[in-house]
Formats: structure tokens, C-alpha cells, sequence
DNA sequence: CAGAAAAGTGCACTTTATTTCGCTTTCGCT
DNA sequence: AGCGAAAGCGAAATAAAGTGCACTTTTCTG
């Protein structure tokens, strides 16, 4: 699953706009549109604070190998 | 645990250089160390290059309450 | 169906990441 | 002690992210 579809499925659950991310995030609109249609290339920052909103974390581990 | 120093144990675990790294990675030695001394954003396609390298994968979850 | 709200797009602009150069410092090794 | 490999840092140029505005399209909803 790709960063924007769960970004944009997540901030539909919480029942919540693309102004209504940008606002609490501190965000563009413009960049909430971007990232959400999978246009864009989001810094690690900007990723953080959207995931803060949305109650979501950024990660880093160790890939699992298919067995 | 940051970014920065998963990025770098992973790297040292692998007995990589950053030089290495960033030769696998396509990313200058710069950006490298800029990273893994904390004082870097890197975009997502920045750290999903470097992640690749180095067998870790960035994912985006649901964040756990704590208890 | 009609209107409004939300989502998506294009452009010009500003800000910042990334690159590339070179130089200094630190560390492990014989 | 001294060598070489690796890490850290500075500056200038370029590539790319992020912004704001205006607009179109899609999706709600009444």
C-alpha cells in the first residue's frame, strides 16, 4: 500500500477535508492535493506532520524477505 | 528510534561505507552523511533509495496508544 | 436536478534539498 | 608516529519540494 492511499483513506475515516488536514498539519492545501493523488514526493518532515494529525507513524525497519 | 541512526547501524551492520552507500544508492556521499548526522529531510524517494540499499522499507501505520 | 462542498489541475513563485567541489578532523591499523 | 580510510563541514549551483491563486471537475446532499 502506497503513502497518499493511506493517507487519504485515514483522514476519510477521521471524517476530515483536505483543508481540514492542511490546517492542523500547518500544510498547503495545495501540497495536501498533491501528495494525496500521488503526485508528489514529500519530504520526511511534511510526512511527519500529516501522520501526526491522522494518528499515523513513520517507520523504518527491517524488510521481510518472502519465504 | 530516528531515521538517521537506523540508517546508519543498518549501513555499519552490512560493513558498508557511506561512500558505498551512496553509490548503491545514486545519492552524492553529501546527502549521505547529511542524513545520517540528523540534519537532513530527505524526500520520501530520497530515504526509499537508501532503504533499498540497505534492506529496510518505510512504511506508514497506525500509530499504537500507549496503554 | 441544482447548488454547494470537496477534490483535482496548471502556473509562477519561493524555499529547500541535493549535488559537486574541496578541505579538515577523526579513527583504526601496522 | 604515521598512513589511509572514513566522517564532518562550507559554499555555490542546480533540481525539486512547497506555496498561493485561479480554475475545472467530481462528489455529496437536499
Amino acid at each position: 500500500m502506497e503513502f497518499y492511499s493511506i493517507i487519504k483513506e485515514r483522514r476519510q475515516l477521521l471524517g476530515l477535508t483536505q483543508q481540514d488536514l492542511a490546517d492542523y498539519s500547518g500544510l498547503s492545501l495545495r501540497i495536501i492535493k498533491s501528495i494525496e493523488t500521488g503526485k508528489g514526493n514529500p519530504s520526511v518532515a511534511t510526512l511527519t506532520k500529516i501522520a501526526g494529525v491522522l494518528g499515523l507513524e513513520l517507520i523504518m525497519k527491517v524488510k521481510e524477505m518472502i519465504k
